[in-house]
DNA sequence: TCCGTTCTTGACCATCTGATCAAGAATGAA
DNA sequence: TTCATTCTTGATCAGATGGTCAAGAACGGA
């Protein structure tokens, strides 16, 4: 007899254990051999479940993939978000980017996992980047126009300047293995000081 | 009856065709896919050969690969190799920031392929990049160094300098899908005029 | 304890993909 | 023209991989 309520959706215990594990594994994997290079069987392999056991919460290997990149956006996104409009535009700038800077360190995996779906073309989060990604960052270069505008800091098309934050903090992870192959692993702090001089001496206003 | 003199080694017109329409099409799919991503056929059908016949002239996938990155390498290192220490410090940098925005401009594939390259590990690339490309950075750290303890540019590690050249200009081919997603394909010009100053503002000696 | 629901798995399947091979076609030096 | 060498291809294969299924095991509320 089927139920009268509708589906529930409340997750069991074993469920959301699971979930986790899965994701976990295959944020992991993902990130090291990108979607196509990615079987499931690693992530059943690396997460501890059997495989059909696997695809029985996640049915296609495209759902595990589009359900990692959702929950890493939000925490990729949070610093550049926190930018505000009132603090002082050169400590603001340095916190956003010592920030960033951290995220890179502390998980680097998932400036990865970004970094390989918009290489391929950003086949999944397209519609992503069009919409929210283009609304943030479009309110966020109205503030440093604004301060601009103030003469506050040095005057440089706002768009640039979010691409070269991206661009240098991501690099040491993205590129990671080159970094440590070139000069051996970056220290945090040295690597610290020496981006927030180069991004942003050149941003102190001219007197 | 074989041969008395040992294999020619001496390339025929068709050849030297094929093997080009073979890598032209190879670095075309292998940046917009990945290794994992691309197939022998689909090289195969850009090139106009078909998959036996490609395979007639590289006899394994990662042949193919490995020909194309190598092609590759030495163009894109070129600009740095470059670096003049007899020169003036900023037109110096200046030169070479411009040189490698341009390669960005007009070979983005070629800095996906490597960016794919790492991302992933470098797993055919890590002997190059531990000894050459290792070699080259130092040698060019020590002009800069020398360019630093002179008081002719501002003081900050000069890896980080370089890999934040690096990171910034190659941003514009890895992310492309990114930036015009959020605003447009961006000018050349612009583009080179913000990324100078950003980069570069700061390296100015402080008097 | 009972029993419907949730969870787990070994076996299996269809497709994709890198690679081989034998046989025929084109090439070009003598 | 001759013929050894080079080039081309249809057919085919083996292994990898995403995904299915039926049947049994574990769970948990009543």
């Amino acid at each position: 007899m089927p139920k009268v309520q509708a589906a529930p959706a409340r997750k069991t215990r074993i469920q959301n254990r699971n979930e986790q594990l899965i994701l976990d594994a295959a944020l992991e994997v993902f990130s090291s051999f990108g979607y196509r290079g990615t079987t499931v069987d690693q992530i059943a392999a690396r997460s501890g479940l059997s495989k059909p056991n696997l695809l029985y919460y996640f049915r296609r290997k495209e759902d595990i993939y589009l359900a990692v990149l959702e929950r890493t956006l939000e925490a990729w996104l949070a610093p550049l978000s926190a930018l505000d409009p009132g603090a002082d535009p050169i400590a603001e700038l340095t916190r956003y980017i010592s920030a960033k800077l951290d995220m890179t360190f502390d998980r680097p995996e998932a400036s990865r996992l970004f970094a390989n779906e918009i290489l391929h073309g950003a086949p999944h989060i397209g519609k992503f980047l069009r919409g929210p990604l283009k609304a943030l960052v479009e309110s966020k270069v109205a503030v440093i126009r604004r301060w601009m505008a103030e003469g506050r800091i040095a005057a440089v098309e706002p768009v640039h300047l979010i691409y070269s934050i991206w661009a240098v903090t991501q690099h040491y992870a993205d590129f990671g293995v080159q970094i440590e192959a070139v000069s051996g692993k970056p220290d945090r702090e040295s690597t610290r000081r020496a981006v927030l001089h180069i991004l942003l001496a050149g941003m102190r206003p001219v007197r």
